[in-house]
RNA sequence: GGUGGGUUCGUAUAACGGUUAGUACUCAAGAUUCUCAAUCUUGCAAUAUGGGUUCGAUUCCCGUACCCACUACCA
């Protein structure tokens, strides 16, 4: 039985957006559920793509995400260029494999899989544009590359000539003409594809001298002892190819799984960046600052949980079969199934994501939620006992969503309010409240000991709590006044009675 | 246009060819508490469509519609 071995082979021209978090974490829970590896490798074949900071960006969000990477990565984060005992396939960054890539496409072309064009940018552009006159689409392939410029066409001196003297030339792949591709995706089931209908892919650019993603791909893959490649539904049109090129070298193909796409939250298409800015949330699972200095928002800084963001992402397009919910990355480890990955595209819903925030917040021990708290306690100037925090915490979080929205749930019972709401003023600020309030905060320096002398004396408990609530809040909404009044002490009580007979009058 | 993929409540999804089509999020109502939140209960709400096959179809087959991807010397 071989090793299982999978990858996830992302470019560097961007920060690395949910969807392909995804794609690394099915990855990921399918290696680990396999005794296997999980590789990193750099896709880096397209040098004018290529953003500065997209790199680290994605090796720093699959550490958040707590995505342990086994190969290609070493302990200090960096991707590794050098062969050792420990990394047998590096580098595992493209653009340092290039030496590596050239012989394979010579190989194809000495076997008759594949041939060297010469056509220029300007002459397929021209093709283009004629068969689109006729209201057709120009495609190379059985159909056109015998009236092309290539090395089926010419002879062997002027090719000869031109692989030496010409400013360049492309290898593209020799598309089988009528060929019935059979191919198995192990979430999609059985494919076929005529080969009549495919192109003859470019294998080689003449652009940069470099292979293209289709060649670079299937040799790394190979090269690295890939066993199972799941990946973007996007490549799911250049798996025959794929197939063929497999057979063409005449080596074992992994197996391949193409997962569907998540999709924007309204309207139709992909999620893209642009949606998460229209409906405020993040589709990056960290903040990203592009080389042009614009920034967008992140999972991360926005407050999630990297437990409850893994969470979310692996039940979108997958789930157990079982009605569990909450799963830890342990958990989906051992619960996955490549199977029983969903085959439409799964439309994302913030809404969703908050909630499974909100379930790992109240799972957090109050210790932690204090430490993660503290910062901005801090920052606020906020004097208080770390005792007091932690009970404090323990007693709002199963109100909150996020760590930040603790400051709105409990400021008051930091300062004093200096305002009212109008409202809740006009709701509760009424002389037959007020005055028997006053008296009640006045005799009583418990919550207990107040509901005692409310009920005694048969008065509204409602509206004389509100009233209460109140001054001690600023409105009419909010945490119990037995909890308010424990935590600022009766003192404060009757600060905070002051200042509200001084703003409010009697 | 061509090729491929997809289609169950608003969203994510469940359902050996036999269920009253289940669950979660959202939303609404009620209960509860001094308010709010939380919690609990209840409710709203779906098999895209037309044909087959079958005793029986959400499930299998074909057509149609719609959505998505691909159709670059991008990945």
């Amino acid at each position: 039985m071989k090793r299982t071995r999978v990858r996830f082979a992302p470019s560097p021209t961007g920060p690395l957006h949910m969807g392909g978090v995804r794609t690394a974490l099915y990855n990921y829970l399918y290696a680990k559920q396999h005794n296997g590896d999980f590789i990193l490798r750099i896709e880096d074949t397209d040098s004018h793509r290529f953003v500065p900071g997209a790199e680290k960006y994605i090796i720093d969000s699959l550490r958040w995400c707590g995505i342990g990477i086994d190969e290609g990565v070493d302990e200090q984060g960096n991707m590794v260029s050098v062969k050792s005992e420990k990394y047998p396939h590096a580098p595992y960054r493209q653009s340092e494999r290039r030496a590596i890539y050239r012989q394979y496409a010579e190989q194809l072309v000495a076997a008759g899989w594949a041939y060297y064009a010469f056509d220029s940018a300007e002459s397929l552009d021209k093709e283009r544009a004629a068969a689109e006159a006729r209201g057709e689409t120009f495609i190379y392939n059985w159909s056109t590359r015998e009236r092309l410029c290539n090395s089926l066409t010419l002879s062997e001196e002027e090719c000869a000539i031109r692989l030496k003297e010409s400013t360049g030339w492309t290898v593209r792949f020799k598309m089988p003409q009528d060929r019935v591709v059979k191919m198995d995706d192990l979430i999609r089931g059985h494919i076929e594809v005529n080969s009549s209908t495919l192109d003859d892919k470019v294998l080689w650019k003449r652009a940069d001298e470099l292979p293209t993603y289709h060649l670079a791909n299937i040799v790394d893959d190979h090269l690295m002892e890939i066993t199972e490649v799941i990946r973007g539904e996007e490549w799911l049109p250049s798996l025959p190819l794929h197939y063929l090129l497999y057979e063409a070298f005449g080596w074992e193909r992994p197996r391949f799984a193409h997962l569907s796409l998540l999709l924007k939250p309204v309207g139709n298409g992909k999620l893209s960046k642009r949606d998460g800015d229209k409906l405020g949330f993040p589709v990056f699972p960290m903040k990203w600052t592009s080389p042009e200095g614009e920034t967008s928002h992140g999972y991360r800084e926005d407050g999630y949980f990297p437990e409850a963001f893994i969470n979310m992402l692996a039940l979108l397009g997958w789930n157990p079969g079982t009605e569990q919910e909450l799963f830890s990355l342990e958990e989906l480890v051992k619960a996955f199934s490549i199977e029983k990955v969903i085959k439409s595209g799964a439309k994302f819903n913030p809404e969703k994501a908050k909630w499974f925030n909100k379930e790992y917040l109240r799972m957090k021990s109050d210790e932690e939620l204090a430490a993660l708290w503290m910062p901005e306690l801090k920052e606020k100037g906020v004097d208080a006992s770390p005792q007091k925090v932690l009970e404090i915490v323990g007693l709002i979080k199963e109100r909150a969503t996020f760590v930040s929205d603790f400051w709105n749930i409990a400021w008051y019972l930091f300062e004093a309010p200096v305002e009212y709401a109008p409202k809740d003023v006009a709701k509760f600020w009424k002389p037959e409240n007020t005055e028997p309030a006053l008296q009640a905060c006045r005799e009583c320096s418990t919550g207990e000991e107040l509901e005692e002398w409310i009920r005694g004396r048969e008065l509204p408990m409602g509206k004389i709590m509100n009233c209460i609530r109140l001054v001690l809040s600023g409105s009419g909404s909010g945490l119990g006044i037995c909890e308010i009044i424990k935590y600022i002490g009766h003192e404060e009580v009757l600060k905070r009675w002051e200042n509200a007979l001084a703003v409010l009058g009697r």
